[in-house]
RNA sequence: GGAGGGGUGGCAGAGCGGUCAAAUGCAACGGACUGUAAAUCCGUCGACUUUCGUCUACGAUGGUUCGAAUCCAUCCCCCUCCA
């Protein structure tokens, strides 16, 4: 009794990837048709690099791609090297500030990372091909383009886009060059209509916009319907929109954020989300899934634990994920102290205060704050507060091979 | 080009010559309670030293003052209306 014909929308919609699609009785007739077929589909997800790494945040439509790759089907994955030099108004209110060439390529070279850690790529046909836009932009000519793709676009009906009308409601400032974005990614689906003959459009719900204004054109001047679906935005319990610990981003390449600090992220989501989560970051089968959100009060934490293990899994490797949750089970659950804790090598035999201890370890931000925690209790040494803040740790301190500090309750490190 | 309004700490937003390191809210952080959850309560929230204190900060640069985020000048940026 599944609701679609495609086994790629029955997976979306079950596991709660689905939020809007600008035909969906004919994009699963189309899917279907591919599946039984053994054609595979081409779907594309863009991103711009404005940023040298994606973020939990980006990992929603990455795990859809992931799903469509498996139902049988082609994922081009897009960076938006020419997007990026122009800035998606969606959601801003100001023009993003200007990246240079070498920061471009930067981080292209890190989103090409981030996304081979979800998609299978190659020369196969359901293998992932990473394609640029800035390769069919560099050399446009402009007149040629207002021509050709210029006039199959209405500003009235340009103006009536959120991502402007956004900004006119709220009276801050939209440049032209912003203003011509939905023409330029419009145009990009276009484009990768003609290469890979590409037909679907997968994305988070912000980029509705910037969808329909690529399947327009396709309908317009290229008479071929495309086809646009996107995820829902992903948010906690208070509508606050996930991905973020400590106020940073949670990011996907290792060298941005420790797998442990990955593994974690996942361990302390919130009750209200595990199930969500386990649908969304993992790739366990949906019996699974539904016996785990089932569990309730402290039988809880063992789906965190299986969400955290699964996601860090997917995103940094089983070796990585194992390890990290070692770490995990013996700093919190064994009081002792696993391997992939934050280290600080020190002068032990000299000693070290530990103002400067927490501060090295990147603990505090500054001596005023490990101050003001020591007077609220909130820094350890081998789990006892630390009560004078001229202590000295030196050898003495050294349990089992070093020095275990602690800020709050989840921060852990290691001096040796 | 003309007229008016505005640029304050991560964000929002007070202050309009000293009592301003700058109200308030949000975010963040610590503690209590717990389950490495949520909610709640208490506390903290520029840097250095902690005793007094010193330094840096309110778009930029100069100036007036014993003293400026607050006044003046110039510049940069934004908004609104007019052309």
């Amino acid at each position: 009794m599944s609701e679609f014909k495609s086994e790629f929308l029955n997976i979306m919609n079950e596991r709660g990837f689905y939020n809007q699609c600008t035909n969906i009785e004919g994009f699963d007739a189309y899917l279907y048709e591919c599946e039984k077929s053994g054609k595979p589909a081409v779907g594309y997800l863009g991103s711009d690099p404005t940023g040298d790494s994606l973020h939990v945040g980006h990992i929603v439509p990455l795990m859809m791609l992931r799903w469509f790759q498996k139902c049988g089907h082609k994922p081009l994955t897009l960076v938006g090297g020419a997007t990026a030099r122009i800035g998606d108004p969606s959601g801003k209110d100001k023009l993003r500030p200007f990246l240079d060439e070498e920061t471009l390529a930067h981080n292209t070279k890190g989103l090409k990372k981030s996304f081979s850690k979800f998609l299978k790529f190659g020369d196969g046909a359901t293998d992932a091909v990473m394609v640029d836009n800035w390769d069919w932009f560099k050399d446009i000519n402009y007149l040629a383009f207002l021509r050709d793709i210029g006039t199959c676009y209405s500003v009235n009906r340009m103006l009536t886009m959120d991502s402007v009308k956004s900004r006119l409601e709220r009276e801050q400032p939209m440049s032209f060059l912003e203003f011509n974005y939905m023409l330029v990614q419009g145009y990009d689906f276009c484009v990768l209509l003609q290469k890979y003959n590409c037909r679907a459009q997968i994305a988070g719900a912000d980029q509705w916009g910037n969808i329909t204004s690529g399947t327009e054109l396709g309908r317009r001047r290229y008479d071929t319907e495309l086809f646009g679906f996107t995820s829902p935005i992903i948010t906690d319990s208070n509508g606050k929109k996930m991905g973020k610990s400590e106020g940073n981003a949670v990011w996907i390449n290792e060298e941005k954020l420790p797998s442990y600090d990955y593994y974690q992220y996942f361990r302390n989501i919130g009750d209200a989300e595990v199930g969500k989560c386990l649908r969304i970051f993992t790739d366990l089968p949906m019996d699974e899934v539904r016996r785990l959100e089932q569990l309730k009060d402290k039988e809880i934490n063992e789906a965190k634990k299986i969400l955290a293990f699964e996601a860090t899994k997917i995103c940094r490797g089983e070796a990585e994920a194992k390890s990290a949750q070692e770490t995990a089970i013996k700093t919190f659950e064994q009081g002792t102290a696993g391997d992939d804790l934050p280290m600080l090598s020190a002068d032990l035999n000299a000693g070290i205060g530990v103002l400067e201890a927490f501060l090295q370890i990147g603990f505090v931000e500054s001596k005023g704050e490990a101050r003001r925690l020591i007077k609220q209790a909130g820094l350890k040494i081998n789990g006892k507060p630390v009560t004078d803040e001229n202590y000295v740790i030196t050898t003495a301190d050294i349990v089992d091979g070093a020095v275990k500090i602690a800020q709050g309750k989840k921060k852990f490190g290691l001096i040796k």
